[in-house]
DNA sequence: CGGGACTGTCACACAGCTGTAACACTTAGG
DNA sequence: CCTAAGTGTTACAGCTGTGTGACAGTCCCG
């Protein structure tokens, strides 16, 4: 399972449509936007492992779009790959200067698709992924699966898991019950927004008293995780 | 939860109804005009975050509005969507024109209608919402839900959290509380004015003394953030 | 099949936030 | 000065949002 957020950016809703059936099948969550600015919003909201970007876009053009995306610091690692329409050698030099990280001519087969999508991804996943990300004797290990402090193992489910990995990996960033719905559990499922709370609860039991100060309610927004005390 | 002011302008009071309760259902605030006139004025005081306007208006008409709003600083930036009744090519053109960022002709489906407001509203929405404002050591991250003085955070509630966002991306402009209530607390709750008293108090004495003089109180008009000296 | 682990939901408890009223103070204008 | 209107300040009762424990259903593995 990849679970893996694609954005797809597309003035033309069928094209869009059918990327995302194809992509769904092989089990990433698709996002689709019509636009540039639909698409920013939609960064910010979903943050996205990955940009499908065509090159043509009404309003702000593809690759302007992605230009700003990579000047942008909290967007600038996303990879992205541009979907031109036509074999234009100039297409390509100019995606790929701007940041694009490969590039796709229509039409394309959905299997050319989903490799290139896969290699970018392979490629893109910074050799930071699989790196043990630790914080004040909290430390949470993706190759091995495994989330200690100080060194002792603490148990807990792959929810919690998941939502621990999802936070340590965005910290000092306040997300709402249906953000973390949507990063965490995947955006289609249907779940109380109350469930959240209670996993909340959960990993904070597993933490213990002496580091549950890492995730921080923010009352009226959602939830938090910071080493910096509230 | 969107929240944000439609003002519908149309001469028609049936029109006028359908799409308002249409957009409420759709989490719109919405308030109506039937002219020009009453349409100014209510713009100024509510200060709606995107306007339906009718093509054909009694007195001035909706075009010439739109000329105007778009000149005067205060109100350019409010995007506008032109009503048109008939399909005439020239219309889209002088809408557009003057202005206006979208337009629809009549008949249209509510659907459709909500499609265009929010595409429109968030083209307009511009990207740099999400980056931390400082002034004079007070610093409002809303990435992070934090407020913080020289570095140490303070403990404010929600309402004083949004108070505090809206004043100081309103910087140096005077607010009646009826005003604030409309964009801090959202047009459709009904709250005595006094209670914004209440919050700005709460709120100057989680700033401390040394920066309380930002929200200065404006005898007899309202309130008025401004890191200058009253 | 049986048992354990995990999940989502609910009900209840509780803390913190909100709106209001009441009272104290300040300002403008006679 | 004196008055009235406008604003500052405080206390508090009610409410909303969040914490918490229990529970039943589901899935998986032996």
């Amino acid at each position: 399972m990849s679970g893996k957020t694609v954005l797809i950016v597309d003035d033309e809703p069928a094209i869009r449509e059918m990327i995302t059936v194809a992509l769904e099948m092989a089990d990433y969550i698709c996002i689709e936007a019509a636009d540039a600015r639909e698409a920013h919003a939609l960064i910010v909201d979903r943050q996205p492992d990955i940009i499908l970007l065509d090159w043509m876009l009404p309003g702000t053009s593809g690759i302007e779009l992605a230009r700003r995306l990579k000047k942008e610091e909290t967007t600038a690692e996303i990879p992205i790959i541009m979907l031109t329409a036509k074999v234009e050698e100039d297409n390509k030099i100019r995606g790929l200067e701007v940041g694009a990280d490969d590039y796709i001519t229509k039409p394309f087969s959905p299997r050319e698709l989903i490799a290139r999508l896969k290699a970018v991804l392979r490629r893109a996943t910074p050799p930071g992924i699989d790196v043990p990300i630790e914080v004040d004797g909290l430390t949470l290990d993706p190759s091995s699966h495994r989330v200690t402090v100080n060194d002792s193992a603490l148990n807990i489910g792959p929810t919690e898991y998941r939502l621990l990995q999802f936070f340590m990996t965005h910290q000092e960033r306040v997300y709402t019950r249906s953000q973390l719905l949507d990063q965490v559990w995947g955006g289609n499922v249907y779940v109380e927004e109350r469930t959240v709370d209670v996993h909340i609860r959960r990993l904070r039991k597993a933490l213990g008293e002496r580091h549950d100060y890492l995730i921080q309610t923010v009352r009226g927004a959602g939830y938090r995780f910071s080493d910096r005390p509230a």
